[in-house]
DNA sequence: TTTTAATGTAATTAT
DNA sequence: ATAATTACATTAAT
């Protein structure tokens, strides 16, 4: 098992590192120091409960690191902290548990570098065990928007007839008539604010 | 007059605006001209009845528009017909709407002093729906580090008391947030391929 | 050129 | 279902 402090490497990365109680200690020596400007509380920072010796009983919520760190480094002894690793498409990584698939990958290291960005890309949703995001294409777009213009909360038939004919899992369908609510609300509520705003401005030219 | 491309923060505003008729018009062309692909029937996709001249007899279900659409503007009909005005608080924008003006103003730039020119650029950022760039000083970065070490997800009262504190508005705050753990992830991310890639580079020497 | 504030949107969470 | 929030890709200002 690592040291907190040594599970991490780059120096960008050291901001995260240090160790809470020396974190604590720095920022309240430094809200003391400047009391009038910047006296915001720590408890209040924190929003958590802390022990008396300073160090948080909580570990900030950094679900990337520790999910990554225990992946590499080879396993978090807490899995409620754990964030499921769902391996879905990374080709660098899930494909080959075969080792000797895995050396024969590795002798091709001239072909590394061109799996190696669509690998990079993926990294991320991968090991989060998040669902890649979905890239619609020009033409599911304008099928949806125009299917938008008419009915905006479309059945489940509806969805379902959408996600065959878009080759889109109805859940897609789903969330993005539901985003697309809500940019159609915030446009709306936008503009009459500013209509609101543009009255009053009249109104005080008068 | 501007352009209709000038006149939106962005395209994806234009969705929203073509009138219902011919929105339907074009939807029965698609489905008439892409048959085995996108061959929803429009019946299906309503769910509704709907006149022969092309005009849904019942009204899409949007509540959050009719209520204030009604109010502000004198009740309006149709709700696809509102065009959603976001040109947030530009001072050109609004104060100067002849082209003239307008031409005038864009040819004077190099007679401008320097706070001129800033307040200018700061203009032509309105004048493009996006936000001047916010240049935080030395402190509130100060401040915003030592609170990211402790709690890189702060809550909305924690972002409050900070955009007191700080002089910035809570929106910057979060922003602010979220832009740190994007980077902060993305040199993890960085140092954490080498790591995997200097795994993979020594065991092929052995 | 590099860093980072700002934006858009898919996805998630809480109410 | 909606609103708030997050991740992520991208744009653009410094």
């Amino acid at each position: 098992m690592l040291a907190e402090g040594e599970s991490m490497a780059g120096p960008a990365l050291c901001a995260a590192n240090t160790a809470a109680a020396q974190t604590l200690h720095r920022v309240s020596g430094f809200v003391e120091n400047k009391t009038t400007q910047c006296s915001f509380s720590i408890e209040s920072i924190l929003g958590l409960e802390q022990k008396k010796d300073g160090i948080p009983a909580v570990k900030p919520h950094r679900p990337w690191m520790d999910a990554r760190t225990s992946l590499v480094l080879g396993g978090d002894s807490n899995p409620h902290l754990q964030i499921p690793v769902v391996c879905y498409e990374n080709p660098l990584f899930q494909a080959n548990s075969d080792p000797v698939q895995e050396e024969k990958v590795l002798k091709c290291e001239k072909y590394f570098s061109v799996t190696e960005r669509l690998s990079f890309k993926r990294e991320l949703s991968w090991y989060r065990g998040r669902r890649p995001r979905t890239a619609f294409t020009r033409n599911q777009i304008e099928v949806l928007e125009n299917v938008f213009k008419i009915n905006s909360y479309p059945g489940i038939d509806i969805r379902e007839d959408l996600a065959r004919k878009l080759d889109l899992d109805e859940d897609r369908i789903q969330i993005w008539f539901q985003n697309r609510r809500a940019k159609l609300k915030r446009s709306h509520r936008e503009s009459q604010f500013l209509m609101v705003k543009n009255t009053f401005t009249s109104s005080l030219l008068e």
